[in-house]
DNA sequence: GGTTAATCGGTAATTAATTCTCTATATAGG
DNA sequence: CCTATATAGAGAATTAATTACCGATTAACC
């Protein structure tokens, strides 16, 4: 897998968690925040990184709405609700917003994940070196078929499946990594549950019914193929401006 | 990658192409479609080729909505707007929908597609089975570095980059998927463009600029990744039914 | 120090998307 | 043949998301 971006990562100092609730008890009554502010926040965490890193100490909602396409005032909406404050004639300070989007995001620092399926996207997945700028840490693989076990390079180790409740149990990893086959889904998917993970990030194309509480985010190339496939075939592009954000997966 | 789902994409009888437009030339003033629209047929039909391979021969939005956990107006909506129709009491004729379907989506007949940068991703994206069942048939990949160039399994060979544009013209291949590290991105996609190609699935990360009427499809797993660690470190489920279909990427 | 220009933050209006309600209709069963 | 019922289809109503508008505020400039 390609992209590599700055990959640094800062402890933030979690601020107070916008949104809304979120008082101390972080479980009840958070108004529901709108998805499409969450896929947008990459893009912009991406572009404020970039450009503190050349230097710039303030940005602006306009600026960032300019380099994205979409509209400043959805932008200040989106940060407001991520937690940032700015101020009037300067807009925003990189130093304070950065690290708190980060801590929004929960990216502040990183959560170790297990990927499960060897396969070729569990592999690239599993080598990929850019999640270490999404507070992502993959820190190992497993698999059903022996000739997989073993250490992979980069030092990350495949494991045998069976062995995938105990570790994740005693390392405490709390984010599974679905790329079996399809078929098998939502039996590991179960077997994650069990092991104390809390997060499914599901690559396998199956519906999986899970206990309540389990978040779960499917990455279905079907539905995008849907969308370019539709529009090629129909010769229509999206938008003037192609695909801003919050649209595409 | 994972999935098997059933792949007997038939080639259909291409109905009158509903969604109000398309008449003849497919170009002008084809009312927008609503791409969460777009983003659920996938599920659609892949439930429905199941259906139809267990021996069913009509289905209801009810039964479909109940399978999916959504609305089943919004369903007959859906399909109302991919040119299929129903009748009172039984519903849709699986024989006369599915074949709807795939045409509505352009996957009644494969487009051919490259894969350029054939790392982790682009391997895995190159050796994947299951494109066929959505009117995908991935012929080859490119790559820049020489010793990535070759024939790999399955019979998908493996070219240098420079070989692109020419290949791509005479093959008249006319879609690309991106999968090269993001720095490279916009000027691969360039050539793409140049070489006739009028869409493009990039899984690179960059925000390509490219002439008016390409159609762009982004993969991001930032965004996908931004609501997981995000709900995550919040500790909320997205809905009461886990993440239905429109809604994740 | 006053003035100007840019920007945030809140509120209202618009637009898009989903859900609700109702009517007509075709099928199945008696 | 007649009735009961499940369903499509159309349009209204609701909800969610985006965009437009308007003061208030702050920094920069003269």
């Amino acid at each position: 897998m390609p992209e590599a971006w700055e990959s640094d990562a800062r402890t933030a100092t979690a601020r107070p968690c916008g949104a809304g609730g979120c008082d101390e008890k972080a479980e009840m009554s958070t108004p529901p925040l709108p998805a499409p502010t969450l896929r947008r926040m990459p893009a912009y965490l991406r572009l404020l990184r970039a450009w503190e890193a050349e230097g710039r100490d303030t940005v602006s909602c306009t600026h960032l709405a300019e380099a994205l396409g979409l509209d400043p005032t959805l932008i200040r909406k989106d940060l407001q609700l991520a937690g940032g404050s700015g101020r009037p004639k300067t807009g925003y300070r990189l130093a304070e917003l950065v690290p708190a989007l980060e801590a929004f995001l929960g990216w502040s620092h990183p959560s170790e994940a297990f990927v499960i399926g060897a396969g070729n996207l569990g592999l690239a997945l599993l080598h990929y070196q850019g999640f270490a700028a999404h507070g992502l840490s993959i820190v190992a693989a497993f698999d059903d078929d022996a000739r997989k076990v073993g250490t992979s390079s980069l030092g990350k180790r495949i494991f045998p499946l069976a062995k995938l409740a105990d570790l994740g149990q005693r390392m405490g990893v709390r984010l599974g990594i679905l790329c079996v086959p399809e078929a098998a889904a939502q039996a590991v998917a179960e077997t994650c549950c069990a092991a104390g993970m809390r997060g499914l990030w599901n690559f396998t194309g199956a519906r999986l019914q899970l206990p309540e509480g389990t978040v779960v985010e499917d990455i279905d190339l079907a539905q995008s193929l849907a969308l370019l496939s539709h529009r090629l075939s129909h010769r229509q592009a999206p938008h003037p401006a192609a695909s801003p954000i919050g649209t595409a997966p």
